[in-house]
This record gives C-alpha cells, sequence and structure tokens, in this order.
RNA sequence: GGGCGCAUAGCUCAGCCGGUUAGAGCGCUACGCUCACAUCGUAGAGGUCAGAGGUUCGAGUCCUCUUGCGCCCACCA
C-alpha cells in the first residue's frame, strides 16, 4: 500500500507534466536491498536444511539473482497494474551492469578524494546478520531492563574492609568480561580517596585502572563506570582519549570469545546471567534496580545490536554533510511539506562517518585488494595496541590498494598488476565484503541515466524535478542524494522533496510486512479497480499527512468511478455529436445552464492545474468530484436531458457540443489519477483521432471566453430556488410523482423563472408555475423567504398545500428558521455597536456586516408576516 | 534527553494568507427502483473546532501553557 501511494502519486505528477508537453521522464527500477534479500534466500535455503557456507559464495549469490528475477518482476506488474507510467525500455537495477560501474568509480572517486578510509572502530553489529549496519540501519527501542549495581574490590584492601571498593552501575553485566578501567568524575567528592587506587575486576581478577573524566555523569547511577572500549560507544572514546586497550569478549555470532575466560562460548544472554549469579555468590551484586533503556535493534531481523570493535570501511561525512546543508540553505532544494527541512538539516548537522561495508555476499563487492601477508600482521597489531593509535588504518603500511576491477583481473580474487604498497608482493586478495545498498541508491538519479558516461540522457534528464518518497528514507535515501549530487556531478539532484505520509492502519502502526497487517493493493485492484484505489489514495493525500487506512476509504473511488462511466454512457449514447464540430453561429441559443457550466468548466481547469502544481493532491480530487458529481451530473446532466429534447435544433445542437467538450476537457482532467478508465471513455466517445491518446493529449488549458460569473450567479439563484421547492416538498411528505403548483412572488428578476420554468417543473416536480409582485397566498399555502442576493431582490416562494398539510408542522418550522435568523442578527447588532470594529476593522468588512444585518431583518419581518398570517 | 505531528459531525478526515451561517466521504433518518447510475436520486439530522490563558475590532486558523494519542532522533553507563 505504501508503495501503491508512492506511486499513484508520481505518476499523477509524471502524467499530468507529460499531457503538459514536458519530455516526462520516470525510469522504473529496484535496489538490490542487500541484507533483507541475502536473509530471505538465506532463510529459503533454512527449510532444505543448507546454509549459504555450505553452498559457497558463487552458487548462493546465483540463487540470490534466481529470486531477485521474480520478485522483482512482482514489483514491476504490481507498477504496471496500478499503471505507473514509467519509461520501461529503462529499467534499472543497482545491481546491473552500468549502476555497478557507477558504484565503483564513485568508490574510487570518493577515495581518491580522501573521503573514504578503513578503520578499526566501533561499529553497529548484528549478531545474526553477521554483519556491520550503519546508524541508521540501527532501530532504538525502549525497552524494560535492570540496572545492576556490582561492587568492584580494591587490589590492595589494605586498612579497608572486605565490603570496600566501588560501585558500578550498568545495564549489560556481560560486558564486564571486557573492562579496563572504572571511570568517576574529576570533582566528584565520594570517589576523591580513590587517589593511588587500583580496582580489581570481578571473576577474572584483572587490574583496572581509575580514569577521571568530566564526561562522566556524578548523577546516575554510582557515579562509577565501568569502562568497556571494545563493546561500548562511550567507552571506546575514553579508551581512544586515555590510551586503553580494548578486549572483546563478544564475538561476531554473539558467543563469548576466548577472552571470557569462564564464560568462552557462552551465548551473550547466558553469560549475562551466569554472570549474576557468581557476582550475587560473591557478594558483589549490591543491588538490582528496575530500569527502562532504550536498546539498538537490527533494522532487518529485530536482533539487539553488539557495539562491537572491527575493522570496517568508511565515508568521512563532514564534507559532505555541507554539501547537503548548503542545498537547503543556499540552493534552491525544497522540502513539501517545510517541516522536514529542519529533520534533515538536524540530522546532517550531527552526522557520524558512515560505515559503508557488510559482511554479507549479496551486494557490490569492495574495490579494495589486501596484501596476504602485510594485511593481517598490521590488522594484529593494530588490536593489540591502544586505542590512542587513531582509528583510520594508514593503506601503505596495511598493504592495502584501492582500485578498480579492471577487465584484466584474471580470476575471480586476485588483481594484475598491483602490487602491496608495503613489501612490494603480488599476492594480493580482493576484500570479500560488499557495499552498503544505499551506497548504490543515492547514485540513482544519475546512474540510472549513464553516468560515469557523459550520456545524452544525463544531459536531458538531469537533474531531475521531483522526487516523491515518504518521510522513513530522508535519512537513508533522501540526503545522500543530495550530497552524492552535489559531489559526483556537482549540481543537485532534484529541486522538490515531496514527502507524502506513511500508511497506517488502526492504531497508529506502520503498516509493514513484518506486523503483517497488509492491505495488499492488487486485491483491492482485483476487487474495484486501480482507478477507484487510485482516486482513493489521492483524495486522502493531504500534504504530508499520514494515512490511515479502512476498507470503507475505497469506497469514495469506487463509487466515482462508478459515476463518471455512467455519466459517459448517457452523453456517448445519446448523440453522435462528435467534440471537434464546432459551436453553431448564433450564440444566443447558448442557455444559462450553459454558460454556467462551461464557465465552472474553465473555474475547475485552473483550479485543478493550481492544486497540482502545488503537491495538493486531495484538493486536486475533491475538485474534480465536486465539479463531476455535483455540477456536471446534478445539475447540468439532469437539465441537457431536457434541452436534448428542445424543439430549436441549435440548443440540441449547443446541449450535445457542450457535453462532449465538457466530457473530453473533464477526462483530460481527470486522466493523471484515473489513466485507465479516462483512455477508454475518451476512445469510446471518439475523441481524438483513432491512433491517438489521451495520455499525450494536451492538458486543457482555461478557456477565458467561458469565464462568466452573471452566469454563475444566476444560475445559483435557479438552483436554490428549485432547491427550496424540493425543500418544502420533503418537509410535508409531498410523494415525488405529485407535481405541486409554485407561486413566486417578488419585485424583479422572476424572469430568469420564466425562462426556465421547464427546468422548474421537471426539477421540482412542479405542475403549474405563477409568477408576479402581487401573486396571492392562497390559504394553507406553504412560504419560503429568498433572501435578496447576488442582485437578486427577495423572492417568496409559495406552494399550496392546502389539504396536504399539517400546520403545526410549518409553524414549527418558521419558528425554527426565525430562531436562527435571530441568533445571527443579534450578533452582528453587537458587533456593529462595537466602536472599535468600526474604527478598526477594514471598511468593506463593517459594510458586508451591515449589509448582512439589513438583509436578516428583512427575512426576518418577512417570516413574522408569514407567520402572522398563518395564525 | 532532543524534536515533530495529531486532537474539528457517530467514524475517517479536509479547512491555503485569521473575516458572513465550519466542509467532505462513510454511517444515520425520511421518501423514491423517474427511461446514465440503488456503487443511485431528493431532502434532512448531527459540531461549546481537546482544555486554559493571551494577541486581535475579529481566532478552528497566530502565541504560551496543560492534557491525551502517535512518530522520529539519541554514544546517560
Amino acid at each position: 500500500m505504501g508503495h501503491a501511494l508512492n506511486n499513484t502519486l508520481q505518476d499523477i505528477l509524471i502524467r499530468w507534466k507529460r499531457m503538459q508537453g514536458y519530455a516526462a521522464l520516470w525510469v522504473p527500477g529496484t535496489d538490490h536491498a542487500g541484507i533483507a534479500t541475502q536473509n530471505v534466500v538465506e532463510r529459503q535455503l533454512a527449510k532444505e536444511k543448507v546454509t549459504r557456507h555450505q553452498l559457497g559464495r558463487e552458487k548462493f549469490v546465483e540463487k540470490v539473482w534466481v529470486w531477485k528475477e521474480q520478485y522483482g518482476s512482482t514489483i514491476v506488474r504490481q507498477l504496471r497494474r496500478l499503471g505507473a507510467s514509467c519509461d520501461w525500455s529503462r529499467e534499472r537495477f543497482t545491481m546491473d551492469e552500468g549502476l555497478s560501474r557507477a558504484v565503483q568509480t564513485a568508490f574510487l572517486e570518493l577515495h581518491k578524494a580522501g573521503l573514504i578510509y578503513r578503520g578499526y572502530y566501533l561499529v553497529n553489529w548484528c549478531p545474526r546478520c553477521q554483519t556491520a549496519l550503519s546508524d541508521e540501519e540501527v532501530v532504538h527501542e525502549e525497552v524494560k531492563g535492570h540496572l545492576w549495581y556490582i561492587r568492584y574490590p580494591f587490589v590492595l584492601s589494605m586498612s579497608k574492609g572486605e565490603s570496600e571498593g566501588v560501585v558500578v552501575a550498568t545495564t549489560r553485566p556481560e560486558t564486564l568480561l571486557g573492562d579496563v578501567a572504572v571511570a568517576v568524575h574529576p570533582e566528584d567528592g565520594r570517589y576523591r580517596s580513590l587517589e593511588g587506587q587500583a580496582l580489581l575486576l570481578p571473576i577474572l581478577k584483572r587490574t583496572l585502572k581509575i580514569i577521571r573524566d568530566p564526561m562522566i555523569d556524578r548523577e546516575f547511577g554510582s557515579g562509577a563506570v565501568k569502562v568497556t572500549p571494545a563493546h561500548d560507544m562511550n567507552d571506546f572514546l575514553l579508551g581512544q582519549k586515555y590510551g586503553l586497550e580494548a578486549i572483546r569478549v563478544i564475538l561476531d555470532d554473539g558467543r563469548m570469545g576466548d577472552q571470557a575466560g569462564p564464560y568462552a562460548g557462552l551465548d551473550r544472554f547466558e553469560c549475562r546471567k551466569k554472570i549474576l549469579l557468581d557476582l550475587e555468590s560473591q557478594g558483589l551484586l549490591v543491588k538490582t534496580e528496575d530500569y527502562h533503556t532504550s536498546i539498538g535493534h537490527c533494522y532487518r531481523c529485530k536482533t539487539v545490536i553488539e557495539p562491537t570493535l572491527s575493522p570496517q570501511w568508511f565515508i568521512k561525512m563532514q564534507p559532505l554533510a555541507k554539501l547537503g546543508i548548503e542545498a537547503v540553505e543556499k540552493d534552491g532544494t525544497r522540502f513539501i511539506p517545510d517541516r522536514w527541512t529542519k529533520v534533515y538539516l538536524d540530522w546532517l548537522r550531527n552526522i557520524r562517518d558512515w560505515c559503508i561495508s557488510r559482511q554479507i555476499w549479496w551486494g557490490h563487492r569492495i574495490p579494495a585488494w589486501y596484501c596476504k601477508k602485510c594485511y593481517p600482521a598490521y590488522v594484529q597489531e593494530r588490536q593489540s595496541k591502544p586505542l590512542s593509535s587513531g582509528t583510520a588504518f594508514n593503506e601503505k603500511e596495511a598493504g592495502i590498494v584501492v582500485a578498480a576491477a579492471g577487465e584484466a583481473a584474471p580470476s575471480q580474487g586476485s588483481h594484475a598488476g598491483i602490487r602491496c604498497p608495503r613489501c612490494g608482493g603480488e599476492a594480493l586478495v580482493q576484500d570479500e565484503d560488499v557495499l552498503d545498498t544505499w551506497f548504490s541508491s543515492w547514485l540513482w538519479p544519475f546512474s540510472t541515466l549513464g553516468w560515469p558516461e557523459q550520456t545524452k540522457d544525463l544531459s536531458t534528464f538531469y537533474p531531475t524535478s521531483v522526487l516523491v518518497t515518504g518521510q522513513d528514507i530522508i535519512f537513508f535515501w533522501v540526503a545522500r542524494m543530495v550530497m552524492a549530487g552535489k559531489f559526483f556531478l556537482r549540481q543537485l539532484p532534484f529541486r522538490d522533496v515531496y514527502i507524502h505520509g506513511i500508511i497506517r492502519v488502526e492504531g497508529g502502526k506502520k503498516m509493514s510486512k513484518s506486523l503483517g497487517n497488509i492491505i495488499d493493493p492488487l486485491e483491492v485492484i482485483d476487487r474495484i479497480g486501480a482507478d477507484a484505489l487510485r482516486f482513493s489514495i489521492a483524495h486522502m493525500t493531504s500534504e504530508g499527512q499520514d494515512l490511515y487506512l479502512s476498507e470503507n476509504k475505497f469506497l469514495l473511488g469506487r463509487n466515482f468511478a462508478n459515476k463518471l462511466w455512467n455519466a459517459s454512457r448517457l452523453i456517448i449514447e445519446g448523440s453522435d455529436q462528435r467534440p471537434g464540430e464546432p459551436l453553431p453561429s448564433n450564440p444566443r441559443l447558448m442557455t444559462v445552464p450553459d454558460r454556467w457550466i462551461l464557465s465552472r468548466l474553465q473555474g475547475i481547469t485552473s483550479e485543478v492545474t493550481e492544486a497540482l502544481g502545488a503537491y495538493r493532491f486531495n484538493d486536486t480530487a475533491k475538485r474534480l468530484y465536486q465539479f463531476v458529481w455535483h455540477d456536471f451530473c446534478d445539475w447540468y446532466l439532469e437539465i441537457a436531458k431536457l434541452q436534448r429534447e428542445s424543439p430549436e435544433k441549435g440548443i440540441v445542437h449547443n446541449t450535445n457540443w457542450i457535453l462532449h467538450a465538457l466530457l473530453e476537457r473533464t477526462l483530460a482532467l481527470l486522466h493523471p489519477i484515473m489513466p485507465f478508465l479516462t483512455e477508454e471513455l475518451w476512445h469510446l466517445m471518439g475523441a481524438g483521432s483513432p491512433d491517438a491518446t489521451l495520455m499525450k493529449a494536451a492538458w486543457p488549458e482555461p478557456e477565458p471566453a467561458w469565464k462568466d460569473p452573471q452566469a454563475e450567479q444566476v444560475f445559483e439563484r435557479l438552483q436554490m430556488a428549485i432547491t427550496e421547492v424540493r425543500n418544502i416538498r420533503a418537509t410535508f411528505r409531498v410523494p415525488p410523482k405529485e407535481k405541486v403548483k409554485l407561486i413566486v412572488r417578488g419585485s424583479s428578476g422572476l424572469d430568469l423563472l420564466s425562462q426556465h420554468q421547464s427546468i422548474i417543473l421537471r426539477l421540482a416536480v412542479v405542475g403549474e408555475m405563477t409568477l408576479g409582485a402581487s401573486a396571492q397566498r392562497p390559504e394553507g399555502a406553504i412560504v419560503s423567504h429568498l433572501p435578496a442576493q447576488d442582485g437578486f431582490d427577495a423572492w417568496d416562494l409559495i406552494v399550496p398545500l392546502t389539504g396536504l398539510v399539517d400546520l403545526a408542522v410549518e409553524r414549527k418550522r418558521i419558528q425554527k428558521e426565525m430562531e436562527e435568523l435571530e441568533t445571527r442578527a443579534r450578533s452582528k447588532r453587537s458587533r456593529l455597536e462595537d466602536s472599535t470594529f468600526r474604527s478598526k476593522a477594514p471598511a468593506e468588512v463593517v459594510a458586508e456586516e451591515e449589509d448582512s444585518l439589513r438583509e436578516l431583518d428583512a427575512e426576518l419581518s418577512k417570516w413574522k408576516e408569514t407567520l402572522k398570517q398563518l395564525n
């Protein structure tokens, strides 16, 4: 459903712009979703009791390709069924040849610019996927846990008693095994006496340093922190600052390593339990508190992330973030709605380096080569050194070469002509890792157009106009595309970023595969059609708000599609007139309804165009809905039926011409939202040449000549009169087929009614109409006062219902009407008596209020008169 | 800890720059299978715009606070 929303909005824009005559390009495609895809295929294999390692890298990747072909075609099929008007000949995939070349080029360019480095650093590690993750791939979730207070005894207890030492508080006792120090705040009075002391790590009996750093919060826990540089970010920073050793006790698979001593081999959470038991038995567990803390989870498998020291590839983000910030601050990239600008900027301003290497097989291999001899030695040496020696590797000393995997490479995993920069040896092996999927996605706006080649597509279509996407990938994708565009092409990838809401279900939950609360758009399309789905979606897409879906929201689109179809059928089957035929030369034969509907049409044309230009999709849909259903069908079409029966040939001709013109233009206006139905109807009505398509027809322009405020005003008066009569009929339960008499009393403007007598007779089911300034009100007749407005005097609409009427009902009706009027008049009067209102409010507002009070009073006196007569 | 969004009719939501009587769809009520459409037509009922204070001649709309719900970010053990 999220895809349906996203692609519907994109398709509306692209179809609209195409009709406006632009070369509108929409490149379809998919990314390879590295970790997610690999997981799916691994799960499939698990059913066959095979692991990817048993299969081997090459065979495994082949399997993934097979799966990708299936899944990719599913996505494409969904897009087609939705009606997405992509350029299918340009379909791309992040792992296809061209995009892979772009990825390699990007890596090499960044490396050359000094923005890519390999480093030994604390990363987010998923023990289940067994790969490093970027910060964005970690989902923090509030978890109920505990805060354990553990006593670390002094090494020499000299004069101090057995129970002395320092109590530290921790949420992860198992990391104790990797502790190398205890830290306190330098000005914390409680720990002043620790000078010259050393602490003893429980269980392992290692000697721990005591360090003093202002970073420590005295208020938290006991004010003393255990320091585990290999498994905690803050501790890692302390380690760098104070030159601590990093001891990895938790291995890649989440089990405890040899360094964990007696716990080696245990799962990290098993180890936690056992350590707590052991501490307790040794009297070192001081107390346990309930504690809510937020813990990072893998965004793909929800496993608790283990911060782990690990050699990985990183991108220096500072310089790139600067480009991203400038994009909105200086270069005019625009978020819609605007509030996302702040979210985007905040992220860029606090950005950390991007870990781009992943320990999986499905993805782009990293174009880096390691000397078989020098590299392992270098890494081992680094691991034994204190952390103060820096994060990034020295590539020359480490025996690392970053180079294109040239065509000359004789076989997988080796590289001809490249030597180790340290020892000069030729035994180099390619990095086993692949790149983060987003490292290819962030190139999408230009990689899909042929970059790094200077193609015609690239110069024609880059930069693009608009990106339509969800808020959930502003960091993952949007911000990175902006940076990449600016860095690699010196030009921003798009101007507008339209951020639509997220599809949710009741309770505000995200609709997602893993929650199993999906509404399948294909199933909806099966039932009600793609156009109905698309119209419903557009109708509920208010600027950037999340969308809560339920079944009956689709009813709107379904019913509307049905309405459009039936109205079109009436028009098309009612005459074989073609819209191309000109209007008769005698414009005097244009009726008020004719002029009214054409005026409305030209109004709606500019309104819809404006709404689309402002990304107001719901506004677009609502205006079209209102126009088609109510103006067009309820009123004009009903009147057109009468006009088609006119003895005046010119009127019949005009009516048919207008109906066709209306329909043709309405179909065009609706086409971006409802492409299938409108295309079909457009052909059925014979618009355009037989081989033409509405998809490429011109977008309707407002016809200034059709603008006719006077006709709109007059017609609205007619509508009011008809509605008023219907109202009386309904109130007094006049059977629908029963024709009533209508008497209209008024001093002027009544010719409007006589001219449109047949319309009134039909639409209000009136048998006989009498007009006049002094028309008499028969005994027992119902009266309704139509107030003066828009250049019309007040009228009395009189419907004689002698013998049919319950006078009590009529009295009640009048009293209710009068009460409302009185309330309004009272508030206006008090307002007008307020001198500040008169002096401060704009003159036109005051005048309006005065006019409207006068009218109210006039109406009231009329009703009073009526009531008197009735009594 | 920081930030954002939402609270308007029974339900789901519109309401752009503050200005006559706050709108829609669904649901509901009454009547109607009138020759495009019962996925329909005509008419109607239904709202102290979350609460408090403020700015203003005037507040659903702007400001402050409060309450409730939802979301995002976060290297407080």
